[in-house]
DNA sequence: TGATTGAGTGCTGTTTCGGAACTCCAACTG
DNA sequence: CAGTTGGAGTTCCGAAACAGCACTCAATCA
């Protein structure tokens, strides 16, 4: 089955993984939620590659997620903020953060 | 970066994702959750190839998610259960059903 | 004996990803 | 004014992951 097919499962856990069940976009979300807005600070967050970086952000304006909101006319410059919905996230990412506290430790280091 | 690099990260929301951020391997939790125990099953349920099921299943094996127990020896045949640490993802799995329910609507039902 | 079941493997072609370089435009530097 | 910097992507290529289907293997069923 193709990933996109998840999106009208009668499951509500699919439709949810549909939008963030991949290796970057709850990553993302994180940045969001700790005050991140711009690309260049996404990119230099999550390490993820620029590329990757572009479509999970389009996605995310497409789900209503994350809105773009302009800083800078010329050029174009957009900052990229929790809409309500994305907000509501909240509780999710608290809920795998609190997991991953518990039951995965850090064995080695990684600069914050 | 490779996701993989994730599972040492400062961040417990990072090394969550890398051990549940891809597109299926929540899907198998919720239906260890719902019951479901074995490869079949979950490849019923699921719609995932049997190559990444297999895959995914090893996976969670590994982070002590899911442990398997004979149910027959000859040939050798598991059931796949949730580990304590796995049943604690209950919370998670809950909260990104309550999300997907409020924000992510069925348009085009598809079948249980 | 032949068909079926459960749990995978193999193979092939298609998508997606990682990494680095490149573009574009405006603003700052000297 | 020429050149550098900064932000936000885009291009390109080779590598990795994935989808789909067929196939195996052992044991049981009819």
């Amino acid at each position: 089955m193709k990933w996109s097919e998840l999106s009208d499962n009668w499951c509500p856990v699919a439709r949810t993984l549909s939008v963030l069940g991949d290796r970057w976009t709850l990553l993302i979300l994180r940045d969001c939620f700790l005050g991140l807005s711009r690309f260049e600070q996404f990119a230099d967050s999550s390490g993820m590659t620029r590329h990757v970086l572009t479509d999970r952000l389009r996605r995310l304006v497409d789900a209503s997620i994350l809105e773009k909101q302009a800083y800078s006319d010329a050029p174009k410059r957009y900052d990229y903020v929790l809409t309500e919905k994305g907000m509501e996230l909240a509780p999710a990412l608290m809920t795998l953060r609190d997991w991953g506290k518990k039951h995965l430790p850090v064995r080695r280091a990684t600069s914050p």
